[in-house]
DNA sequence: GTGAAAGCGCTAACAC
DNA sequence: GTGTTAGCGCTTTCAC
């Protein structure tokens, strides 16, 4: 009882074989006889062994483990997605090391560090903008990183990300549409591709309609600060008649600030946009019109370029831009034509 | 550029020392000079060397990863332990190696098969029942457990959870002292200890109270299924006018249905008590009176738990039951002589 | 304190 | 097809 893990000597004594018999048993496409597999099939039943899959990836060069790095699980897509993307990469016989890090404090460094030293097959960075400095030592380790959910100018990185330009300018169409005048706009953190994207998208629709930005606040991505960034906005006399919310989990607590404290009525007073469509988008007490993120083709995406990647070492970086429809629900005024 | 990873080999050559001496610079508590550590580090430094853990691990026997066996992370408790216990244990030089396993399916030997594969140095499974026969092959494998919201008969396994059955009690007391008289209860699933334990708390409360339950349905921990349990139980004359539900997921579900569908007033038709106290619980839109599981203390004792029993082979199992807080808010009525 | 040598558990050439 | 051998990158005796 306890501790004594079984070898594959062990394994090839009770058989009766050799231990690279053994091995060839357990190694995908190496040459058998049927009656000697059965053998040590048997043997192996009876003692328990497995191989070890650490032993065998100092051989192979591939650990079948990629490292996942994340900055933080509180707005919902993050956890939906890790659960994806963990389902997906384990079909295909790989499993996730996961890494926290934190996208203010400068441990990036740290953590890829450690990342590395654990010969990751590959590399996916969630919900964090990454230096090209820190790709490069990525490119030098051999390592293939794929971005999700962010992207970055770096050319040689891969990244999957939603159509986030071509998502704010449907919300700045929809609006338009509906008849609003005095449109906001709450900003997530500006050093994220999907903040900067989604304002280049909502601005630019506005713009070509003639429309300008009635105001603007920042709530950094968190619920806290989109409140405060909403009270800014709403308590006043002069205030917007409809708002895009960078993304659903601050749009909520833009919801709950215009509503509990300011006693405004959504839509009747203002409509409010967000972005990603979170369950909680869905449900009643919110109802909250919003752009969707196609969350499992972002994670195939993901996963098949990151694979490929792995095993062709030159493949080429891919940049995936996955489009989402508009999701038209009761925290929006509709347009007088709608029809659905 | 591109996949040449260094060793120390290399490192030994361009510092002119032995490769043995490099190793011995990289590894706790060896002793080198600090001109000869100087000389590698330096070497170490120009050449991007780091030690290879796995490599490390095929001769130290630990890994230095924990596997974490996950069932589902819909309800948010999940992904904020999992953010909580991974950067306990990255704190503590760990890493988290996640596996999604389906509870339902049968799908756990796998699953654990593969993670014992990657030589973990301990478990930590969350809302994952684990038979005594997994346990048993842990324990043969010689990798400690510890179950997270989680408790199991067996006398082996340490478990850390909340103190479920006196936070039912609690919620039993609170909704009695509020003068509710016919009181439901909707279950989760009902192969969980925490749903078993709340329920069973929760009923010894009415008991000693001289009450019993009014009404029971099941959501099986899901939204969807809730919102069902919640429509059978109140889309009749005869409701209860106050409910338990067996964890804050589904209680938002069941309070969406109630006011949203049948149009009751909570907390004025019907008092919602739920139990986690996830952060969505103090949002004002449902403002959820509920008790409180206290995340951090939860993964504190998770890790010392696990970490005491990987140093110590013959630690003992431990078995914590973290005592949590009733946390009033706006979704139940207040007893008469509520001060607060 | 340091280098030489053994070996962790395994895969992959290589002869037969 | 099978056993023998070398060696993946590292830590750890063991002499000196």
């Amino acid at each position: 009882m306890g501790g004594a893990r079984v070898t594959s000597i062990q394994v090839a004594k009770r058989a009766g074989v050799s231990q690279s018999a053994v091995s060839r048993v357990f190694t995908q496409g190496a040459s058998v006889s049927k009656k000697t597999a059965d053998k040590v099939k048997k043997a192996a039943e009876e003692l328990g062994y497995r191989p070890n899959v650490l032993a065998r990836s100092l051989i192979t060069g591939k650990s079948h483990m990629i490292g996942l790095m994340v900055a933080y699980l509180e707005n919902y897509f993050y956890p939906e997605a890790l659960e994806k993307l963990s389902n997906a990469l384990q079909a295909e016989g790989y499993h996730v090391l996961v890494f926290m890090a934190e996208q203010t404090t400068g441990n990036m460094d740290k953590v890829l560090d450690e990342i590395l030293d654990y010969q990751v097959d590959g590399l996916i960075m969630a919900s964090v903008a990454i230096s090209s400095e820190l790709a490069a030592r990525c490119q030098a380790a051999g390592v293939p990183v794929v971005l999700f959910n962010r992207n970055q100018d770096d050319e040689r990185l891969s990244a999957v990300t939603s159509d986030n330009v071509a998502g704010g300018r449907k919300i700045a169409d929809f609006l338009i549409r509906a008849g609003h005048h005095r449109i906001g706009y709450i900003a997530g953190w500006e050093g994220a591709s999907t903040q900067r994207d989604r304002e280049a998208g909502f601005r630019s629709g506005l713009q070509d309609a003639g429309h300008e930005l009635y105001a603007r606040e920042t709530g950094e991505f968190q619920y806290e600060q989109a409140q405060e960034a909403a009270r800014r906005m709403f308590d006043k006399k002069e205030r917007p008649d409809a708002v895009f919310v960078a993304n659903d989990h601050m749009a909520f607590a833009v919801m709950d600030v215009l509503r509990f404290e300011l006693g405004l009525d959504i839509p009747g007073d203002v409509s409010v946009v967000g972005f990603d469509d979170v369950p909680l988008a869905a449900w009643p007490a919110y109802d909250l019109t919003t752009v969707r993120q196609r969350a499992n083709q972002m994670v195939a995406e993901t996963v098949r370029t990151l694979l490929a990647n792995i095993e062709h070492r030159d493949a080429e970086p891919r940049r995936v831009a996955i489009e989402g429809p508009l999701i038209v629900r009761g925290s929006s005024r509709k347009p007088k034509d709608w029809s659905e």
